[in-house]
DNA sequence: GAAATATGTCAACATGGCTGACATAATTAT
DNA sequence: ATAATTATGTCAGCCATGTTGACATATTTC
């Protein structure tokens, strides 16, 4: 039989590992873009808008509020700074002209992908240094992790942006 | 040979999925308890705070900096609304009576430990969802995604507070 | 032509980071 | 014993990024 005083856990006991390596880690994926972000003076939010907007080239911002989950008003804040900079633009919808459809210039795109590099290094030598089968682990951990409604469309998101990705390269 | 254009990613091609994934996870694990601390008030500044220090009772002010990486100034606002609420107690050390040790009193650890218990309720439905194994391999990449440098203190404070914890239990 | 939709904007407010300066009490070093 | 250092707290103000509410404009749909 098991011995009840290893390694089950007492009653409920809450799992505290996962949940303290999940704001540490966190915590730590997320300094070296703020870092490299500071020295444009921009913040985690324009890092968040360019992100999913190099991903997702002429995307609604109707499309980016829903994802970000946050309030047009926030959003049009950072968004301005990024257009103004000269990192995305918006485009007039061909079908719908009262969408503006967002894309991220050349520059926005090479800092998108510069931010992205950080990150990747940083999973990458996570990977390298556990076994293969590493990512696949990880992913599914992740995915189980999100709100079961939300599931399905944040996979769709990420499929369909690799896609199109793919058929760009 | 391998099929260059079908899993071998493009040269250097970011691992999108798991920057994803960790963003939409993320925003979803910290939803739960973001949603019951706005019934008291209370926003994530307070969580963090009162997560760590029920975790280590005792622990000094200058510690509970050094894990939230914030200045002392944005620790006194939530750690003074703690106080004054009776979720959090500070007790003139012992060798040093400098030091204001912190405890959570028994309000305080009802209110920890109930948001620990959502945030163990997704993880434990992720877990369930998938083999066994996913608790450790979990552990394993979050780990792997630390700082080299602090990843030792940080498995050192967890591995602490686990020690303690079971010892008054 | 009226209603609904996509987007933008103004104003005001809240949270939780930050810097800089200074204060107090206690400990440690000279 | 005095001086320096340490642990902590506090005041004032700034910044980034979230919020709500109200309103404006252009376009599409009914």
């Amino acid at each position: 039989m098991a011995d009840e005083t290893a390694a089950a856990p007492a009653v409920d006991e809450p799992t505290w590992d996962l949940i303290e390596l999940l704001f540490f880690a966190y915590r730590d994926f997320v300094s070296d873009p703020d870092e490299a972000l500071a020295r444009f003076g921009f913040g985690r939010a324009h890092h968040r808008v360019l992100h999913f907007v190099n991903r997702n080239p002429g995307m609604k911002v109707a499309d980016l509020l829903e994802i970000l989950k946050i309030t047009k008003q926030s959003l049009g804040r950072v968004l301005k700074q990024l257009v103004d900079q000269g990192y995305v633009v918006q485009k007039e919808g061909e079908n719908d002209r009262r969408q503006r459809l967002l894309y991220a210039t050349s520059k926005g795109e090479a800092l998108a992908m510069r931010l992205a590099a950080l990150q990747t290094a940083r999973i990458a030598r996570a990977l390298a240094e556990l076994g293969p089968g590493t990512h696949d682990a990880a992913r599914r951990f992740l995915t189980a992790l999100l709100d079961p409604e939300g599931r399905d469309e944040v996979l769709r998101l990420i499929a369909r942006a690799d896609r199109t990705r793919r058929a760009r390269a």
